[in-house]
DNA sequence: GTCTATACACCGATAGAC
DNA sequence: GTCTATCGGTGTATAGAC
């Protein structure tokens, strides 16, 4: 193999050991499955990484900045905040449908985190900035079709991400496209019913629930 | 160790195997470490178990049993529908908070079985009989409450097993119980918006969503 | 820096004594 | 029916030649 810098090589390894989690689960992504994937030699591996858990770290910050930056680019111009929540949720459910085992690799790898020590931290830092991003899009979709929310902003992008984790569980345990796509609808309603006109007296007969 | 009978024996290593799972995770819980907790030899294990993965069927099967009936067992006597559903999802959450590692190990089975051809039809099969469950928990708590359901019973199933989902992987991810008990009072008031008087003739500004 | 060869632990599963 | 002993294989990680 070519001579390459640490960090190129760290790289290479990453990329190849998400193509083997894909494809075969976290749990066969062993040294020897990545180097093979990755035409390199076993000791490579290890003169660039420690362990197979600090490689397993990076990746996982990889991977939750390529899923960030997917979700966040899916801001489309919509008209009403209903259809921007919705085509919202289309967005994540198209990524989620051309790619289930992204997701499902995603999901073993909270799983291994949680249940490894030195990793056991990452988990609870991509939700938050999953949240973080859900809020992003919540605002600005409010901003674009001139609605504000009704209910603190934190709690409401909780409950989008809790919508998108459930989408995830039930199309990856079915692959029943219609009820995704029911889920979808029952929770771009739910949100939208939290918004009110930006430029409204907040109604003494106050926010929760009910049309728009 | 004492003679027993076939089937006893599969029962008390798929309880040995459970502890060991909760414990230290599905990916841990080898032949050996099974076999250690329920203080019998290697051979016996085999000698009632083709495979590992034999047992684990079994175990999931358990667990599936186990939680259905912890759930249904749940429903409570109250006044409004929202309070019914409402006091259901918490029902869920003490279970989720007293025992998280059960939760967590479940979604580690889950994940391990779609990654074995041989149990691969597993998750689906529990996903079903979840949202079944949830159906008869709407269905009783309506005629209950005097209320019916204003969109097909199945889609709103759907969607409060989503919300549980929804529900177990943020907690599991960041313990944050106000934030949680946020998403069961937005869920409570989401589901219960569907409903409409048992007796009342259907409204001509229509149920929300879409019929299917 | 990169390789081959190997150490050493542990895996699932089985043979064969009792 | 239950056990000890062991097989063949694979895991992570490292030693040492080049």
């Amino acid at each position: 193999m070519a001579r390459l810098s640490s960090a190129d090589r760290r790289a290479v390894l990453v990329r190849a050991a998400l193509r083997v989690i894909d494809r075969d689960g976290v749990y066969r992504a062993t040294t020897r499955a990545i180097v093979a994937e990755a035409e390199m030699s076993l000791a490579s591996f290890h003169y660039v990484f420690r362990s197979r858990d600090e490689m397993l770290g990076e990746l996982f910050a990889f991977v939750v900045r390529r899923e960030e930056e997917a979700t966040l680019a899916a801001l489309s111009s919509s008209v009403s905040i209903r259809q921007a929540v919705r085509s919202g949720l289309q967005a994540y459910f198209d990524l989620l449908a051309a790619h289930p085992e992204r997701e499902q690799a995603l999901q073993e790898l909270i799983q291994y985190a949680l249940r490894t020590p030195e990793l056991a931290a990452l988990p609870g830092a991509q939700y938050r900035r999953y949240v973080h991003s859900a809020q992003t899009m919540l605002e600005h979709g409010a901003e674009l079709t001139g609605v504000r929310w009704a209910i603190p902003i934190e709690q409401l992008s909780g409950v989008l991400v809790a919508f998108t984790d459930g989408l995830t569980m039930s199309w990856l345990a079915n692959r029943d496209d219609s009820a995704a796509a029911a889920l979808m609808e029952f929770a771009a309603d739910a949100i939208a019913a939290q918004s009110v006109p930006a430029r409204s007296i907040p109604a003494s007969d106050p926010p929760r629930e009910q049309p728009q």
